[in-house]
DNA sequence: CATGAATGAGCTTTCATTCAT
DNA sequence: AATGAATGAAAGCTCATTCAT
């Protein structure tokens, strides 16, 4: 009315930063619950009240329900690889210690983490939604097991790991990993701390056990026997 | 074709024998749609239809879609570990042998199987039935651990396998296991057939390195270095 | 097999019996249910458990649960009227006395019987099954409205009545018996013996205050207001 | 027709405007057709319907059929009790007149309108949700109960009305009003005007009996016979 | 941009009715 | 005649999506 200029900078500052974090706050909100929940048992309505706005607005953001849950997956794979891969060229202990390290790296930015959540939920949508699976499974799993691949391959030149084909051995590194993250978020939760049994020292005994095996005996010289 | 008539007698009681089987063919259509779909995006007309039968006629066998559903995972889990315990006991080779044994054992009678998608199903749907999930977890999960535990302490107890916290070391055998049949109902299924990778040959790395470790190097004498 | 002949009359006699008891002991369980549930919440098959036999044999018998339902009420209205009409005839006292009389030997006879569900029943559903109605009213009602008429006739004429316009002068007799039987078969199941009212109280106090109404004072010579 | 565009003015917040006046569209819609066919026999599409509304919308309001059924009934019973009885304590006839008020005024208010079907509703539907029954005798019943009381009372008290057990005496007065709402709500829509009877009539003479009696003789020195 | 009332397709479940045995 | 397994048309209810405000 008669307020001659309303102060710009710091209202639609506010406004605006506000605006621009939605998609964000939407893509949060909707991971925690798809995770939670699974897709189909997660109501958009919740999702944009967790986030703190309406129904509609969500769909001004994101045109369907699928659409969300594939940005969910998008935006949460963030290319973490990369500073991975350079950590670990960089990297100057045994492989052994490349091993360890990687796992423990692992487990601190992504194990125990939200993003945990996003392998579970792909790998229970997989069925009803190949395209997200197959999608993650480029963008990520596959990334992820290149650095396996690269982490085993210097070991093995090295001559300090034994020689194993790489196509297997990578799933000798990934199945603890994402047992782990599967676990936890499903039969996990149902029985939290009967044993008190942490995630650190699960870990710390896979490593060792992926080094140095459960035989007490020396190496193998004859194959194994098959059934 | 140019059977005329299919024999009468095998078609009298027709409508009785398939009463006493309706059960179990809409067990199956279940087992597969559910392991397919998941639980919430299985219609339950769907069901029926792979059953051969209509809508109503599930009803009449299974009050309730949730029912089906833990109906299904009761059927899929009868007792196998009673007769899996008696031949582990009866085992007379060496610990080592004894694992591989039990691995392909598995695999044959569970991990290659129909039952293999049960296990998937209830990681995926832990968090919207947790009674499901802790059911299993009680009928199924624990009787395996306890299974596995008796492999590794035997080991130990010969002096076969080194000495390792057994609550921990149980999941280095779980994990490879349950890692395979959630991967081949998920993310396995959009990339079939890329490499050829066989699960014979996962399993069998899986079990040699569990046993000798990566390490061309002897037995670690120092504990590994922690993060 | 080897016996010859079995006898016929014993066997075959009380199955026939058996047989065409049938309708009757459909009747009588759809009688019960009905009255209790009413039309809608009555499921066919229990009738047919109640009265022993499979949901299919009630359909040999009645083509419809409507037609079920016509025949239940059809059946519970046996000419009983005739009897009384002749016993009314027959009454030697006076008037005041025959509507006593008529009150107590309805409420034995109709009243706290099977045969006052019906009534409420025929209320409750008149809205669905208009000519289901208009059957009871023709055979019923108007049998029992003419009687009631006839009753209040000869008071009138013996001049022991007041002359009131008979038309409307039924209700008087009617609606204490229509209330009570509607009050106890809905509302009065909900309380059940809270004040301990009899119902052969609230009749005679009803038939006495019919008589001679609540006013200590003589007859009326003045018209009643209106409002 | 010629009118090219609807005034603006009176079209904003249409939409809100409804929102507060749907509650009021639904329960209105849903009293019509509950009394007309019944709980069981209304689909709630029709109750929507009627109310210009989708299914889904009815749903916004009232999470179910049944709490929609409770709903209507509570909306009909607002405390109309409270004016009555200032009304009836004001008075200052004779106790023959209050009571010849008292029917017309529930007459006009209740009798003759639309929440005369409520009463007939609950009779009928009783049986099915108890709950509903009991919560409507003690909201409504005993309310009513109790002002009838105190008219006669206040008749017996002044030496008007002769001395009657008042806990059976109430159904004097609330028989007739039960049995004219349930009658004109079931068979009374059979036959709809044949005789031509009107309410009013059926009140005055009802009310008239219920003062005087039948009798034209004196009041009674000897109790009635029993049968 | 944001809202939230409104929609209606779609799902589970019920139950009168049919019909092969 | 009697059975009861099978059917499928409804009905209640949910929720992703739309759109007037």
């Amino acid at each position: 009315m008669s307020i001659p200029t309303p102060p710009p900078s710091a209202e639609s500052g506010k406004r605006s930063r506000r605006k621009e974090a939605r998609p964000g706050e939407l893509l949060d909100a909707a991971l925690d619950l798809f995770v939670e929940k699974g897709f189909a048992a997660t109501r958009v309505e919740e999702v944009a009240a967790r986030a703190g706005v309406s129904k509609g607005t969500l769909f001004l953001y994101f045109p369907s329900k699928l659409e969300l849950f594939k940005a969910v997956v998008r935006h949460n794979i963030a290319g973490r690889f990369d500073e991975w891969k350079l950590e670990m060229q960089a990297f100057e202990g045994s492989s052994s210690e490349l091993l360890h390290y990687c796992f423990f790296v692992w487990w601190e930015r992504i194990g125990s983490t939200k993003a945990s959540g996003i392998t579970k939920l792909i790998l229970s949508e997989a069925g009803n939604f190949p395209e997200v699976a197959s999608f993650y499974r480029k963008e990520v799993i596959d990334a992820g097991q290149e650095l396996i691949r690269q982490i085993l391959r210097r070991g093995m030149d090295s001559g300090e790991f034994r020689k194993v084909d790489l196509d297997y051995a990578i799933y000798i590194v990934l199945a603890p990993m994402i047992f782990l993250m599967t676990w936890r978020h499903s039969i996990g939760m149902c029985v939290p701390d009967e044993l008190e049994l942490t995630p650190e020292e699960y870990i710390r005994l896979q490593v060792d056990n992926m080094l140095h095996g459960l035989c007490a005996c020396q190496k193998p010289s004859s194959p194994p026997p098959t059934f």
